[in-house]
DNA sequence: TTTTGAGTTGTTCGA
DNA sequence: GTCGAACAACTCAAA
């Protein structure tokens, strides 16, 4: 009797798995796997809020596959030496994963098949890295041309998903040890975990948020968006399934606004497809900027006002509030992302990598490939990049993207009573107003960090500088 | 090989 | 208040 390993990386779900599809066809006996790999879990880019959701996502893949009469056997160690064992335990002669394309999951998927029999199947992107070039092969390094290509492709569509399998036979004798983590209390988390949930929330946004999202989803005041990052981080939902559904979408639309922001929706879904492609293609993103010439970029890289970044104090509301949500619940509105790495960059001429590593360490959605691509995107250093004038004013965009101080307010309740003509400039408050509202810049909120228009001089002068 | 058109998300200034 | 231009040149992709 034949049995196939299927090695869980970013496919935590039994739909439309592609290596489960895989190891069905190799095996009569499946034995789901997942290693606790500490080389993963001690970096210094990975955050407690993402692991829970990773725990709690791995709880929820273990009972549908016991309802299936099979079960997530999870293993602590490296890698290679753990899948060993593992084959050495249960007999099999395979083991299938679905492809993977950060540089640590290259050299280590490298090192996995020098020690047992690896076969990837499926990706983690729509069109995975490879099918997608320039007619003379290279990979494209600007969006819109890759977007035309990427759609000028079949797209996935749902009859093409391969359905959850009813019944999954496993070995029995094979050791694991617990899924680290205790079972979270659902209003804990702001995402809840697993493929049900991931499949609910993708439902709840078809039902309407996507007709409406070319608007909808740069107001912070509302929940615009799909909220669906998370979920593909992880691989519960599947991409496919995504764009699939997006494509039924954008067929049903009711008129040319609704078909326009289901096109807008595809167009993420492709940018995430874009960065994993840079990534594969371009390794050295992962530390360095994608046009060499801006790793001589003379930061100013002042510490304090890291620290004031990361607490949310740097004075300017909507930063402080989109900083603060981060923490308090490991997620932000993209439209916010945008706006503080803006701020970062630009404003306190502070290196995108440090920036980078923060949102790693505390979002619940953080990805290698779409956080590095968004932070060069915004820092100018990137593939396609901002133009380095393109510097966000952090009040304009407060006033247009959160007019009332809806959102504001919601992360900042020491201005709760500053009234709507001040609430993204508070400091220009004055004495009078600051007493009314209870709110005293300097005392019960910050004074600005830096003055904006500054700010945005001497980083004009600074990225000048760089030939 | 050369040429041509284009390039996510913005801001500021002056008419 | 609204509008268009300037911001800066460069690189990419395809014809």
């Amino acid at each position: 009797m034949s049995v196939a390993i299927w090695w869980l990386r970013r496919d935590l779900r039994l739909d439309d798995n592609p290596a489960l599809g895989a190891a069905l066809n190799h095996g009569k006996q499946i034995l789901p796997v997942w290693i606790l790999d500490p080389a993963l879990l001690d970096s210094p880019y990975v955050g407690e809020k993402r692991l829970s959701f990773l725990w709690a996502g791995l709880r929820a893949l273990d009972h549908d596959l016991r309802e299936r009469g099979s079960r997530l056997v999870v293993r602590r160690g490296d890698p290679a030496t753990e899948l060993r064992r593992l084959q050495t335990e249960s007999g099999a002669d395979a083991v299938f994963a679905v492809e993977d394309y950060s540089p640590y999951a290259y050299r280590r998927d490298q090192r996995v098949r020098q020690m047992v029999p690896l076969q990837v199947a499926g990706s983690t992107a729509i069109h995975p890295p490879g099918t997608i070039t320039k007619q003379d092969g290279d990979p494209y390094v600007v969006y819109s041309p890759f977007m035309r290509s990427w759609k000028a492709l079949r797209p996935p569509e749902e009859e093409d998903l391969l359905p959850a399998p009813d019944k999954i036979e496993t070995p029995v004798d094979v050791a694991s040890v617990e899924i680290p983590g205790k079972p979270a209390r659902p209003e804990d988390n702001p995402f809840p975990a697993g493929p049900a949930a991931a499949r609910a929330r993708l439902a709840t946004f078809l039902e309407q948020d996507i007709y409406q999202y070319d608007t909808g989803r740069n107001q912070l005041d509302i929940a615009g968006t799909s909220r669906l990052s998370p979920y593909l981080r992880f691989g519960m939902l599947s991409p496919r399934r995504a764009a699939a559904a997006t494509g039924r979408a954008w067929a049903s639309a009711a008129d040319k606004q609704a078909r326009k922001s289901a096109e807008t929706f595809l167009n993420e879904l492709i940018w995430r497809d874009f960065y994993i492609h840079i990534l594969a293609h371009f390794p050295h993103v992962r530390s360095s900027s994608f046009r060499r010439k801006y790793d001589d970029l003379a930061w100013e890289n002042n510490e304090d006002q890291f620290t004031a970044w990361c607490t949310g104090e740097t004075g300017y509301p909507v930063v402080d509030a989109a900083m603060r949500q981060l923490r308090a619940q490991g997620w932000m509105h993209n439209r916010a992302r945008m706006i503080v790495a803006s701020f970062l960059t630009k404003d306190l001429l502070i290196d995108w990598r440090w920036g980078e590593r923060w949102f790693m360490q505390h979002l619940v959605d953080g990805d290698p490939a779409a956080n590095n691509g968004g932070w060069q995107w915004a820092a100018g250093t990137g593939t396609d990049a901002a133009p380095y004038f393109r510097i966000f004013n952090p009040v304009s965009q407060g006033r247009k993207h959160d007019p009332d101080g809806e959102f504001v307010r919601r992360w900042l309740p020491e201005l709760q009573a500053v009234p709507n003509n001040f609430i993204h400039n508070p400091w220009e408050m004055p004495a009078d107003t600051q007493a009314g509202a209870g709110c005293i810049i300097g005392e019960d909120y910050p004074a600005p960090i830096v003055d904006h228009r500054e700010a945005r001089e001497r980083t004009l002068s600074a990225y000048k500088a760089v030939v």
